[in-house]
DNA sequence: GCGATTTACGGCAGGCGTAAACATG
DNA sequence: CATGTTTACGCCTGCCGTAAATCGC
């Protein structure tokens, strides 16, 4: 009778990911769940919310109107989140990073889930391009922390892995000396403790967290 | 970790109340169950939320953030039943009714949960007014059904209760017997099923349901 | 047969009520 | 002592996973 937020959330994965199957993936849900909490929010709204096709379930008008609200139920969520990090005065605002495919991939994107969890309203912009722009968009304020390749001896080939990266931030430089294979990514640049809520950016730096992925 | 929107609402509804025993009497809750999803909520956004007083509850700064996303959300909600019902058609719109305060209190109050459950997309504006300018009100159209005392000869007395009541809708009047005093509440006007949504009153009558509240 | 979804069923976390305890004027 | 909130504990609904079934290409 009453419609519930959690299962608007699965109906919009349902959405976004174009099907049950891909929905529970995004949610680390089984197949099974999702499909049981599509059937009840059907029961509960008494319309039929999902168009079942062969090549996976596409939604209906209704079903879509469902989803617009999840949307928008999703990003009150996020925000109050937000607001109620800047209120306890814990670290705020926007950090850009500069970096190129393999780091983002391999190192950042892992990293960014475990930080949003963390510091809600910390709001992290990820932009790739190459160590030139980045150092110009750098000085101009419009980046705040890039990660480029060292140069090493090594680096002459056309698939030449970076030995270490060079992060510059606050007017400094870090270097981050590879390390061995691991199952968990672990950081190592120091510790910033937030300074009070900010709306300007850089507001902090990462900090350590061992347990984070 | 992640901000329920059940708790949410029990937030907010401590929040409208003023406490947590006021709230779980509106929440048809035991005090009990009140206080521990406030405790989860608490413990999931790491917060204290709620400012405990001899006198009850009254929500912190950060409850008062949470309690207007709450607000949000449930606005949400509301739309996206208004507009699932407008899409498959159901009743839709606003009835503006005028009706006397004893008629407003035993008759449209208890009328109106029920009506808000079985459609949602219906609106009902009940304004108190009394029956000459209510009739005026609704040859000019800005009302749409008014429920007047029908003229009997015991009226007379300064606390005359009315023995009947005449209705009118669509051009045309409708005399409601008086009833013997019976637990449930039943409405004997006519129906007129839903004949498409729209965005003009009236668009509907209130249909014929003998189980409804 | 394969991919996608659904159904049946059992386990388990979470929500709620009862009852008692705690806090405060 | 009265009012308001919290805690302890048991029950039970509801969610989820496993496994099997259904449907369509």
């Amino acid at each position: 009778m009453d419609i519930d937020a959690r299962k608007l959330a699965v109906l919009l994965a349902v959405h976004r990911a174009g099907g049950v199957l891909a929905a529970a993936d995004v949610l680390h849900l089984t197949p099974s769940a999702v499909s049981q909490q599509i059937a009840r929010l059907e029961s509960a709204v008494g319309v039929t919310v999902l168009d079942r096709q062969p090549r996976g379930a596409v939604l209906t008008q209704a079903g879509r109107v469902l989803a617009e609200t999840a949307e928008r139920i999703e990003s009150e969520l996020t925000d109050a989140r937000k607001a109620l990090a800047a209120l306890q005065g814990e670290v705020t605002g926007t950090v850009v990073i500069s970096a190129f495919k393999t780091v983002i991939r391999m190192l950042l994107v892992p990293l960014v889930h475990g930080l949003r969890e963390q510091f809600p309203g910390l709001e992290l912009l990820i932009r790739e391009m190459d160590g030139e722009k980045a150092q110009q968009e750098l000085r101009s304020g419009a980046v705040d922390l890039i990660i480029l390749e060292a140069e090493t001896p090594s680096a002459t080939g056309p698939r030449a892995a970076p030995a270490m990266c060079r992060c510059w931030r606050n007017r400094g430089w870090w270097s981050c000396p590879r390390r061995r294979r691991s199952r968990s990514v672990r950081r190592t640049w120091s510790t910033s403790p937030g300074s009070g809520s900010t709306r300007t950016r850089p507001p902090t730096a990462p900090p350590n967290r061992p347990g984070a992925v």
